[in-house]
RNA sequence: GCGCCUGUAGCUCAGUUGGAUAGAGCAACGGACUUCUAAUCCGUAGGUCGCAGGUUCAAAUCCUGCCAGGCGUACCA
């Protein structure tokens, strides 16, 4: 089905091309050569619908003023199918078009018989991209901080989806190395704790109330049991087992804030499949890997970063890049095209290394992409909220969604472009009022489904298409919601090419408002029938991109509020 | 020192990949509920797009150099 804000688009640019090449051979243009066509949205309503800069473009190859040349195009304009209501020649030399109402209607129709595909492509070619994130180590609750990384990611992955990519969501767990071997430690030594054992907690452990929950919960099962194995063992059991019961919460709270994945992968796997060691001595058979000082190191700088990297410490153990590279290798051996990794803006230093792995794997470079997600500032009431990494005192990702609910959240952590830092604020975030725009959004889609119930007895209620009726909706305000759903589409894309879902999150305010206006404006359920279905037909088309595009997003779109 | 990100209205942020008079929301002020949900709407006011050059018909957007803030720059994870 073609679209309609594109289709228009098109038959534009024909048209202007056509008139050019006509005006050429009548002698009014003296160059064959034209530029390419390209047609815009002003953003001024007095500009017109949609403006070509084509006379501007064209003036150095034409060696004319712009403005002429606009002259002689608009002349030569061959409008046969009636799509234009009014050209004109505006500013430095713009053609401005007023397209006729009754061209945007078809859009209602397309998006009742897409429905919840309405939106959607198959640019994407059913191509596999895999999208990780959150990745957060098993040492401790997940933060508000892992909360953006898990909106974006989660909403990246939706919005790719939609556009006919094949899209796995996975989770990297670091349950492997020394930050796991810590946690065990810092849980044994609570453990000790509890039965008088004074102890000199060190700086490097783990903090948090929940280090000392785990501890008394392996009381309640082993008893002192632990007191009497070999140090060594013990620490081995409460890391495991702290590891175990920590991922389960993870689990929990992400599940909780709405988000699946596909796939959970252990970085213990790749050793114990004795992967890590595998790559090293391959990419050393290959002359990437050299030694050095004692230690391997990987040639980076061969593909981009500002030094080598220590794939193997001088001490025998290897570094967290070893496995870093042997998982992203995996993830290409496992068929994908592309890979998307969503990090915290602190992991930047790591992209050109990553990067350069990858290519020395033998991948592109375009084939992997980093998607930097920038800190949360969390804010009570316009005051910053205390958080101590170092004493374990932060506000949960639990704590949030309990007080603030996932749907508030997820929408203002995709109410920003991901690059710039994100306050939040819990007393605005659970404020139910149009300050808080996620309740500005879904109130719409409340408020249609109580106008649909209103008309029909029931919200599920089939709204149905009469070309009569479609043909009344001629006011200001429902010819706008006509063009701002037909670009619905293109926002979809746009935010699928640049990785950005904050996109949809602004259509979707903008159309929000948009409705609003209208609403107060204009009845629906008129005293003309007729008029009222029109009007049920593109209140329902609104409805349904609004529950599409919040279900990119991840938040719920409720039929009463 | 080097690298990355950010700098737009009092505050929080968009800005269609180079377009016309730079836009929203909040805060301020003034209005609108006997009518489909007032969690709403309408109006007013608010700007040297960090600074200085450059590229061109056209720059918030691209290039160069400064200024400010954040982050990074481990044989840490």
């Amino acid at each position: 089905m073609e679209r309609v804000a594109a289709m228009i688009k098109e038959r534009l640019k024909t048209l202007v091309a056509e008139a050019a090449g006509r005006a050429h051979d009548s002698g009014e243009l003296p160059s064959s050569q034209m530029p390419p066509v390209s047609i815009e949205e002003p953003k001024a309503d007095a500009h017109g619908d949609l403006s070509t800069n084509f006379a501007l473009v064209a003036a150095s190859l034409q060696k004319m003023p712009p403005r002429k040349i606009a002259e002689r195009v608009i002349e030569n304009l061959r409008d046969s199918d009636q799509l234009v209501e009014k050209t004109e020649i505006a500013g430095p030399g713009f053609i401005n078009f007023f397209v006729k109402p009754k061209a945007w209607h078809p859009v209602l129709h397309q998006i009742h018989q897409a429905g919840d595909r309405y939106g959607a492509a198959n640019f994407g070619r059913g191509r596999k991209v895999q999208v990780e994130f959150v990745s957060a180590n098993p040492t401790g609750p997940l933060h508000v901080g892992h909360g953006r990384g898990a909106a974006v990611g989660d909403s990246v992955g939706n919005i790719l989806a939609f556009c006919g990519f094949d899209v796995e969501k996975e989770y990297y767990i670091n349950d492997s190395g020394r930050q796991i071997r810590t946690l065990g430690r810092s849980v044994f030594l609570r453990y000790t704790e509890v039965f008088g054992r004074k102890v000199d907690f060190p700086a490097e452990c783990y903090q948090g109330e929940y280090i000392r929950e785990l501890a008394l919960r392996i009381k309640s099962e082993q008893g002192d049991q632990l007191l009497h194995q070999p140090e060594e063992d013990a620490i081995g059991y409460c890391a495991r087992l702290a590891a175990g019961e920590i991922l389960v919460g993870i689990r929990n709270d992400l599940r909780r804030f709405g988000v699946a994945f596909d796939v959970w992968f252990s970085e213990q796997s790749l050793y114990d499949t004795g992967t890590v060691d595998n790559v090293i001595k391959d990419f050393q058979r290959r002359g990437s890997v050299y030694e050095r000082d004692g230690a391997l190191w990987f040639g980076t700088s061969a593909f981009g970063d500002e030094k080598d990297r220590v794939v193997v410490r001088n001490n025998g153990l290897t570094t967290y890049f070893a496995s870093d590279i042997a998982y992203h290798q995996d993830k290409y051996a496992r068929g994908f095209d592309r890979v998307i990794d969503v990090w915290g803006a602190d992991h930047h230093g790591y992209i050109e290394r990553v990067t350069a792995a990858v290519e020395a794997s033998g991948y592109r470079r375009d084939q992997f992409h980093v998607i930097l997600v920038q800190l949360v500032n969390l804010l009570r009431g316009g005051e910053p909220v205390a958080m101590s990494t170092r004493a374990g005192e932060f506000v949960t990702l639990r704590d949030v969604v309990e007080e603030v609910g996932t749907d508030a959240a997820r929408f203002i952590f995709l109410s920003r472009h991901y690059g710039s830092p994100l306050d939040f604020d819990l007393e605005l975030a659970k404020q139910k009022s149009n300050d808080n725009p996620v309740y500005y959004v879904q109130y719409v889609h409340a408020r249609i489904c109580s106008i649909i119930r209103k008309a029909s007895g029931s919200a599920a209620a089939e709204v149905l298409y009469d070309e009569a009726a479609v043909a009344r909706l001629i006011e200001t305000e429902e010819i706008q919601l006509l063009k701002t759903l037909s670009r619905f589409p293109e926002t979809v894309q746009s935010s699928a090419e640049n990785l950005e879902p904050h996109r949809i999150t602004f259509y979707l305010m903008n159309l929000a408002s948009e409705f609003h206006a209208y609403y107060n404006k204009h009845r629906v359920l008129a005293d003309d029938p007729v008029l009222s279905c029109g009007r049920l037909y593109l209140v329902e088309a609104v409805r349904r991109v609004i529950e599409n595009g919040l279900n990119l997003l991840g938040v719920s779109a409720p039929e009463k509020m």
